[in-house]
DNA sequence: AAAATAATTGCAAACGTTTGCATAAAGTTC
DNA sequence: GAACTTTATGCAAACGTTTGCAATTATTTT
């Protein structure tokens, strides 16, 4: 432990400068001589200073943090640890950090309703970035009017009064279908809630392309998660025995409580039902069959909405943007 | 957009009060009357006040903020997006959270080898949790003398002058090869990297347990990526023919890897080939054969971490402690 | 009722930066 | 070499809280 921490003013002594001097120098800004600014810089990596970010906050009111907000649905299942959501932050950060911007990581809970006022005023953080629409943009809305710096992953066709990037969820829900109509199936099951903004688009995109097929659509609505999905195909099947012969997840976890459902009861993936699910996660290629899924492009998205942010936080505007997705193609779907 | 920021001076002029009794009433200081200080909450409250944390941080010397360092092997195709080591930072949120602390996320690349400098004395936070040990103690270390609160997640039984939480890896990596040999196995592959510091107690869990059944080590060594599994394991086969009845794996992903390459050989699971994980990460229960792993309770681990570091930043010191585990048995093996 | 104690509140000095403005030094122009 | 521009640095005032201490008021004790 060092006797005592080091702060401008000691490092401006030690060099016989002002704390001006030092302060700029240490800013690179260039009204100070090169030669002095490199000799400061040396000084104080040798001397391990570091800036008060407190002090440095508080004067020049900029905080270089980026507030990352979970946006769970409240009263669903779906919990911080769905690995894509995850997966959605863990790319923001490493675009965030590329910037030299921090990120603080919270969730609605943490936060309260007035996101504003949580990060804004209270020089918490710069900006806003919110992981998921949820079912209610109250909130987000109330922060974009405010005039918040704010972006939103999620569905890009939202109308909003700020940028959303997201992925292209209804070529994402037709592509999937179309795929399942080309492999033969006639009836094919849509599994997961409409009422939510992104897996809505992909219904619509659903609908689409049964439309064109004349084919009818069927819904079995759940929670975006395996076990809900485990448990809706299990009791479809109760129910009304296999009376479809393809499923369009809406995420991939979802897919592969599904996938678990089926092999149960020794039902062939893809040969008596065809399987695609969405997002594409890691465990999609490892799973057995391996799972065919529209791959969301979460680095370029992530880095889209740090540009995007940057962009507010400079005093410009910016625009939703979709971000393009792919079908892969695997084992669970004849393609 | 408000036209003005509410300051504290401006509350404390609303009320007719000093800006001392405002700040103390906000802070539930009982100095200040019962009565007062409901009042005062109550208008800041009405003006949607907050306070300026920057200025509170500065003065007061306290952040209020813990950083949460995951710690990547540097060289290892370990990502961030490692579905396990985010779980333990969404579990580690909602440990802080519930203590009012907020938690800025981080890696080593954003905060350099100096995380006593970068985080501590710049007041960006007043304590750290590290995620992973890695293979190279040195920046912990370094972080722990010179007195930074510091809580680790990784192996509780390394040496250390700072607490780690963690499983009992030991016992992890015995139960789990127990189990298989209780299953008939003979021929015991352990999948994974023993110099990893968790992995390695793994590894001699399994030597152990090998041991007093008169049995022989066989160990490939590999990334903690279901990739490297896959091929690893591809590549065994190839060289070598089905020469091992039996996988512990050194997490859920590298056994998911390994499934994939014998479901595609169509080498039983778990008649030719029982196979145990470690971490029972959701996907676990959902693949097919669901797989047999040794779960870590990441909630309470991260309850703990928490806890010994508000320890710390109160003065007390805080040891290693262990975290118990348990082996769930799914379809994988045969139990 | 005066004196002593307890309960509330206010004053004013920090906390460690950044930055507009003034100043000093050096270079340029006529 | 005087007047002016350019370049480099320093002065001192913020930024908005928190907190030790003093001051005031209310309560109790003698």
């Amino acid at each position: 432990m060092n006797n005592k921490q080091l702060k401008l003013a000691d490092l401006a002594k030690l060099a016989g400068v002002s704390t001006s001097t030092v302060s700029r120098a240490l800013n690179d800004n260039p009204l100070i001589k090169k030669e002095t600014r490199d000799k400061l810089k040396q000084l104080a990596k040798q001397h391990n200073f570091s800036l008060n970010t407190a002090a440095s906050r508080l004067r020049s009111q900029k905080t270089n943090v980026v507030a990352v907000i979970i946006n769970f649905d409240s009263g669903t299942e779906q919990s911080i640890n769905d690995p894509f959501l995850l997966k959605v932050v863990g790319e923001i950060n490493l675009a965030l950090n590329k910037q030299g911007l921090e990120l603080l990581l919270s969730n609605s809970f943490m936060a309260g309703d007035d996101w504003a006022n949580y990060f804004i005023n209270s020089r918490r953080a710069d900006g806003i970035i919110v992981v998921g629409q949820g079912k209610d943009p109250a909130n987000i809305e109330a922060a974009a009017n405010a005039g918040v710096p704010l972006v939103v992953w999620g569905d890009p066709k939202t109308p909003s009064n700020y940028p959303i990037v997201g992925s292209d969820n209804f070529v994402g829900g037709r592509l999937a279908t179309e795929h399942l109509l080309a492999g033969g199936a006639k009836n094919i099951v849509f599994l997961g809630d409409p009422g939510h903004a992104e897996i809505g688009e992909r219904y619509r995109g659903y609908l689409a392309a049964l439309n064109t097929a004349n084919a009818i659509a069927h819904v079995v609505s759940i929670d975006i998660t395996s076990s809900a999905a485990y448990h809706g195909i299990n009791q479809l099947l109760v129910a009304k025995g296999l009376c479809f012969d393809g499923i369009m997840a809406c995420s991939d976890m979802v897919a592969l409580g599904a996938m678990k459902a089926l092999k149960e009861r020794y039902i062939s993936i893809p040969n008596d039902v065809a399987l695609v699910g969405f997002d594409d996660i890691a465990m999609a290629d490892v799973s057995h069959p391996s799972l065919s899924s529209i791959k969301q492009n979460t680095q370029r998205a992530s880095v889209l909405l740090v540009e995007k942010l940057l962009a507010q936080l400079q005093g410009q505007s910016a625009e939703s943007q979709v971000v393009e997705i792919e079908l892969i193609n695997r084992q669970s779907s004849k393609g």
